[in-house]
DNA sequence: GATTATTTGCGAAAGGTTCGCATTTTACCT
DNA sequence: AGGTAAAATGCGAACCTTTCGCAAATAATC
């Protein structure tokens, strides 16, 4: 096998610790802006191939917001979830998903669907901007 | 009051009635094709500005798709539920969702959450595709 | 340090979606 | 029917996000 496999670099390293420091959706445009305000010179493009990067290995969630505008939060590969996103502060939790198996279950019975994934996103307001 | 409100149009009936015989979420430029198919001469702007109004009116759902691209599907408005996706046929199905609401408790008690509101999706294969 | 695979920056290009404006169509009123 | 005002349409340009190609820079390996 030839791979040499992924090199570390100041890009990633920087695109990897605005990520692990938000509890939110981030669009490449902003964390774009943001590596500029604290002066990194980084191209929009390796934003973009850098996340592109980071989903192949599990270590991101990525999400089309409202608008379609994709957007990216880092995430615990082993751990399923699901997100609540403050209608304000634009925060997302994390939500256990116990239920959902009952709920495939219920949906297999009812409906004849083979459930293979799915997707559930809460919107509303957090404790703390309650 | 002065608003003289909603005209019936020739491309109006013709877009509603596209949605109306698809149970299934479609791109604008999708519903476009269409059109053309059926020999209507229909602007694309007009095709956006009038799944603009229907969402406006509650009378069509949206959702961006995989790929961030805008799609649409006729719904009851009154009646919530959400939607069972095909991943070979693309056809949705309406999912009711009882138990949503205990799961919106739940989602209160433990996260201090206030739910406003919520999408859910599954995808899989539909019992005519299984 | 030399070599080679990988990453980066840049600008261009490729979608999808919105906008401005002149023109056409619709509804409403006599 | 004919006239009028509001709303809808077509067209092209503009806008925004995302991707791509390629030459230059950087990181890993020896």
């Amino acid at each position: 096998m030839g791979s040499r496999a992924d090199y570390v670099t100041r890009s990633r390293e920087w695109i990897a610790s605005i990520l692990s420091r938000e509890r939110r959706f981030l669009s490449a445009a902003e964390i774009h802006r943001r590596l500029r305000r604290a002066g990194e010179r980084v191209s929009l493009s390796t934003v973009y191939r850098t996340l592109d990067h980071l989903r192949a290995k599990g270590d991101i969630a990525a999400r089309a917001d409202t608008a379609g505008e994709a957007t990216f939060m880092l995430c615990e590969p082993a751990h399923h979830h699901h997100h609540a996103i403050c209608a304000n502060c634009g925060r997302a939790q994390d939500v256990d998903c116990a239920a959902m198996e009952q709920f495939a279950e219920s949906l297999r019975k009812r409906h004849g669907f083979r459930l293979d994934d799915h997707a559930l996103e809460f919107f509303g307001r957090c404790r703390s901007c309650r």
